[in-house]
DNA sequence: CCTAAACCCTGTAGCAACTACAGGTTCAAG
DNA sequence: CTTGAACCTGTAGTTGCTACAGGGTTTAGG
């Protein structure tokens, strides 16, 4: 309702939302966040609305949605009366990779652990994590590790 | 032992270890691998020592090592007298990360799951899903998601 | 021996989701 | 009015590959 004068600078922005101004823009490159308005020398002024927007966006990606998926989740919550079952099926996909990707990581652990168990701690030439690593007939089979490419590693960047 | 002649080509050699030949000519690129001998034509030959230590690199990719951590498990593994220990803390640091890792991941699929278990499915308005995103004081705070970087979504690429 | 298919080569660009500069401009406090 | 913090654009880097384009090589069959 109260269209707030545009008076948040992109630092206080990022600081409020908790991410970093080139975040930001690169939000804004994407088309996550409207083109925000300028002063006279060109710095872009943002209004609550933007740290609503910026919030729920910093939000969505904490819990593992996509870009793309916060972009539908976005345009969804533009649309008030739109029934929410799209709503409902985007998180309930969500749920389910992450669902999987706890089992898998669960198994990751378990054979961690095992391997871990079972190294006595000599030489590497008799340490069973390195016999493990080599050998795949050496796994549980059973709860398959399934790939580190779906458990996720954490992507190079982390926020300081 | 046997030192067999190099006369596998890349993609045999990346079939047998699951992976592409890109992956292969990746790894040589960055060091992973030595570099392979040549046809007259200059095409890669290899020899079962090479399918040894790529399926090495695969497998341990495959636990979620990254690649540096994998070049470091195959430096030690090069050197059999070592003592283990190095293998050991690297290993152990690794069931760290996954640990936190599956903590994190778990306390992300209480709150979707909450969140789906409270959207009565009506509109976008009122729609729990939606406000959950908005608002974190609606989370449960105790088992914070702390953030999709270190929970790690899965890469763009998934091989076939 | 010849040809066609299957394989291989290099080099570059692309993916996600940002981060980190460089080299300059603008704003706000004192 | 000066200073320094904040801001601007644009480009390149990160991780771990994948996907081309535009060629050359190998090999099996006839």
């Amino acid at each position: 309702m109260s269209e707030s004068h545009p008076t948040i600078g992109i630092g206080a922005l990022a600081r409020r939302a908790g991410c970093q101004p080139e975040t930001v823009r690169y939000y804004e490159h994407i088309g996550l966040l409207h083109e925000a308005s300028r002063t006279e020398g060109g710095q872009r002024r943002y209004g609550e609305e933007a740290v609503r927007r910026l919030t729920f966006i910093r939000h969505a990606r904490d819990f593992g949605f996509s870009v793309e998926a916060v972009r539908e989740l976005l345009a969804m919550s533009d649309r008030p009366d739109m029934c929410c079952d799209e709503v409902d099926a985007l998180a309930k996909h969500h749920l389910e990779e992450v669902e999987s990707r706890l089992q898998r990581l669960a198994a990751l652990r378990d054979e961690l652990q095992r391997m871990l168990g079972e190294c006595a701690g000599g030489k590497v030439e008799s340490c069973r994590i390195i016999e493990v690593l080599s050998d795949h007939r050496l796994c549980d089979s059973d709860t398959a590790h399934g790939g580190a490419h779906d458990l996720g590693e954490p992507p190079a960047a982390r926020r300081s």
